[in-house]
DNA sequence: AGCCAGGGTCTGC
DNA sequence: GCAGACCATGGC
């Protein structure tokens, strides 16, 4: 049985872990939500107008969970702000029962460095390899997200059969300077997402785009705006070239409700 | 078959 | 500073 998480306002697991800003849950043939965080693999489901999550001890649900889940932000008061322009409103109710994840910082850098030019299939079927190759198993048939103090170790050859392709040597990269300390991805969530970004930016293979996401994703900097090639689309497509001025300071949460929108259209 | 994908690097102007 | 070629791979 599982431990009351929430209540599903404004949270919709098929929403929030399927649109595009993590990679590595998947719905069971019961509807139920499955995904490995950290060293726990976990199953989240519906019921009676709450979130229930099981392989989860109490402890974590209030602590872990209830953070990675954002829990603490009141959504509802972001999606009237939406109101102020009419596409975003529908935007964003449209996409209401979205929340964004606050990942582990390195899966969420990792994850979308192996993401650019890239399709959602295909970046969940390298970070799954990624994982079942590298990672540590933490029973079942279950592996985690590898370290990146492991794939440091390794060259871009190593990482052939993952099928990353130009990406390999980025992850690297990205693992090398992480592990050694470099770069402190924990320090990276006080900073000022400009100083932060900036930072990120000294990885090969993390341009604005990446590093946005691994701000809003992984860092906690809700302002951060990933500008991808639907995104562009949308602002042009729908907003007439300019993003909607009253969410920039939730900019990353009202990209992901048009981000979902737009594909959805 | 060919275009596209939650982009970035490198080169040449 | 900015456009254009190029990058690996596979979904559609």
């Amino acid at each position: 049985m599982g431990i009351f998480l929430v209540e599903n306002k404004n949270f919709s697991l098929a929403q929030t872990l399927d649109c595009g800003q993590a990679f590595r849950w998947r719905e069971d043939e019961n509807g139920a939500w499955c995904g490995i965080v950290g060293k726990s693999r976990v199953r989240l489901y519906e019921a009676d107008g709450a979130v229930f999550i099981e392989g989860a001890d109490e402890k974590s649900v209030n602590c872990f969970w209830h953070s990675y889940f954002d829990l603490d932000r009141d959504y509802g008061a972001l999606i009237k702000k939406c109101a102020a322009d009419p596409i975003l409103m529908r935007a964003a109710e449209y996409g209401s029962g979205i929340r964004i994840l606050k990942q582990e910082p390195w899966e969420a850098l990792c994850s979308f460095i192996i993401s650019q030019n890239n399709n959602i299939p295909r970046i969940k079927g390298i970070i799954d390899r990624l994982c079942t190759v590298f990672g540590e198993d933490i029973g079942g048939g279950f592996y985690s997200f590898p370290t990146a103090e492991r794939l440091a170790l390794l060259e871009a050859e190593d990482l052939s059969d993952i099928r990353a392709g130009f990406r390999a040597k980025y992850i690297i990269d990205a693992a090398r300077r992480v592990s050694s300390g470099e770069i402190d991805l924990e320090a990276l969530k006080a900073q000022d997402a400009d100083t932060a970004r900036q930072t990120l930016m000294k990885i090969k293979g993390v341009g604005p785009k990446v590093a946005d996401c691994a701000l809003l994703y992984g860092l906690g900097h809700i302002e951060a705006f990933p500008k991808d090639v639907w995104i562009k689309r949308a602002t042009n497509e729908l907003f007439g070239g300019t993003f909607p001025q009253c969410a920039l300071d939730f900019a990353g949460i009202a990209q992901q409700y048009i981000f979902y929108y737009i594909r959805g259209l």
